[in-house]
DNA sequence: ACTCATATTTAACGCGCGTAAAGTTTTTAT
DNA sequence: ATAAAAACTTTACGCGCGTTAAATATGAGT
């Protein structure tokens, strides 16, 4: 089996022009049904590839799409980035990932050196509170860019994310139907937007329902929020802060430093009766149902906002770059009982 | 401030001819200082930077390198991954992370584009079991690879990973020096080649410690390793398959699901007096200090193996793609006490 | 000031492929 | 069968940069 070199002597080993091999390639589609299997055969017989340097140096638009998550040792954003990826290859795109780890200066330089891919578009999921919005804004400028789970007002041609209202409601009705109404438990300066929406939906719930809020804010920095949780939890329960039985996590990583804080405590955890605390939380996370005891949550719909957010992404990089106007599309959460509430 | 085309445009207003900024952004040391100062004095102003695909295409060797792992949604994974990713920059190279997500048929795919991709050299930690061996051989027979985690015996170009005896010769020990022998608690068929060492440093610890070895092996497919702990330790519980109030779990996630179940049983597990189960476990999983009880366990030197895996493969490339010969660097375990055992 | 080693400039080619224009062949429609 | 449309071939240029060879400039050492 010889070597191929080049496009070239591929295309004189198939019998077919270089421009129109070259055609092929770019869309199989584009060529007669006889000259695509010519080529085909040619293809089994040699296995040769386009040099995608060359491909791409020259092609105005690239078939390379970024995908940047803020935190992937997150099963979570691993999750997501999953279902993106997969997305992204079955519409025949070549995503590349990448995780800010929670840096800032890493998520700046993951756009800057996204730059120099020139990707036909991006997928973002911000770091939050901690991105530069600034430079984010130069980016989408520059790059066709889909926001999904962080969404930072105005940026990116549009944002795909959960409807964090939905969630909250989900669970404070659930608790407050089934026992006490809950204390809502998180950070004093969460580093997700997210955060902040949990909140006032919790407030909102909890005053509509006829029920005092009650949020405790602890302290913690950064992207550790089981330790967070745990350190938080720990002094609220030394502290006896709660209010009622019963306590709404603001997301699953910090419920699981809270758990584990009651364990420590020796506090059963619970619907059942000889339980003296309720825990819930949100988001899903593919471990909640492995805690002590498993933890109720409201789940992120992961296939659809993953499956939204490429398939708004293709629109966009379809359409040119750029949407008439930034959509924002929240997909409702999926309440998922378990014994932890 | 103007927009630069290309190197030309940008050689022209820094004053310096096109061929010496080419050396320049090869290496800057290579050129003099003085003229290093110009080209940097002018890089600040005018924000160039060459074309990546244009650079890969003519340098016989790019600055790539492919980050491979099995299971990226495992946050072990995700944690070495970032190590690795890390040591890449920092030695001037492009590390692009890829995940086989558990599946042979993306592994493949993977090392297929990763060929395209021209890498200088390849940081992999192939599935295992399910690895298709002569894929990986072929592969690394054309590209300059580094194995981890998993050795695949004498395949790449060197092996670092972890010293599985020192594993579960720290945790045997300590667990008969302060209780009763462990029972070894494992997947039937391990999708990793570390699980066999694993178990047969258990029966060889048990042998010489002069207890009988009792190897437990539950059903199960895949990389939902918690899943398949939780039931496989639902079945051992009920029907009592434990001959001793020890476990020693393969490895963290199986041992996550343990706990679960142990916990759904109402089977209280720790070193305390009022518990009837010990549970130990390898890896240091990121989570395994949430578990409840917080899990014991033997961990990676994450630092070490990462550390070493990426100066393994800078010295790989630096040495033209070839090694005389193949050399295994095993790190052994730092057993970490928690409440578990 | 002179020599020599080292850096830089100039000029030019090549990498592998996209793409455009003009001419030729094949297919489709009538 | 004939005309028109569609697909293909040939030819050629350009993309941005690596790289080389010969000519020139620079700087250190005497």
């Amino acid at each position: 089996m010889t070597k191929i070199k080049n496009m070239e002597e591929f295309a004189a080993l198939s019998g077919i022009s270089r421009p129109t091999v070259s055609k092929y390639f770019h869309d199989p589609e584009s060529v007669r049904a006889s000259t695509r299997a010519r080529i085909e055969e040619a293809l089994e017989q040699f296995d040769y590839r386009p040099n995608i340097y060359a491909v791409n140096q020259n092609r105005k638009l690239t078939k390379n799409i970024g995908i940047v998550v803020p935190y992937l040792v997150d099963p979570f954003f691993a999750e997501i980035a999953r279902y993106l990826e997969q997305s992204c290859i079955a519409a025949g795109y070549r995503p590349s990932l990448f995780s800010s780890h929670g840096e800032q200066k890493l998520e700046n330089e993951i756009l800057d050196s996204l730059r120099s891919l020139k990707p036909a578009g991006v997928l973002l999921a911000p770091l939050g509170r901690a991105s530069d919005r600034s430079q984010i804004e130069k980016f989408c400028a520059d790059v066709p860019t889909v926001l999904f789970d962080s969404n930072l007002e105005g940026l990116g041609a549009a944002f795909i994310g959960s409807d964090n209202f939905s969630f909250v409601s989900q669970t404070v009705e659930y608790m407050t139907r089934t026992g006490e109404p809950p204390s809502f438990f998180e950070m004093r300066t969460p580093a997700n937007p997210n955060a902040n929406k949990r909140r006032k939906a919790y407030v909102e719930v909890m005053e509509r329902l006829g029920f005092e809020p009650h949020v405790i804010k602890i302290d913690g920095e950064g992207w550790a929020f089981e330790e967070i949780g745990h350190k938080g939890a720990m002094k609220v329960l030394e502290r006896g802060l709660l209010r009622t039985d019963s306590v709404l996590c603001s997301n699953d990583r910090l419920a699981i430093g809270f758990l584990a804080a009651c364990y420590e405590q020796g506090i059963r955890v619970g619907r059942q009766p000889d339980c003296s605390l309720r825990v819930a939380s949100n988001d899903g996370h593919p471990f909640a149902k492995f805690t002590c005891p498993s933890l109720t949550t409201a789940a992120h719909d992961y296939d659809n906002v993953a499956g939204r957010g490429a398939e708004t992404l293709f629109e966009l990089i379809e359409s040119g770059g750029k949407f008439s106007d930034r959509t924002e599309t929240l997909f409702p959460a999926r309440l998922i009982l378990r014994e932890s509430a």
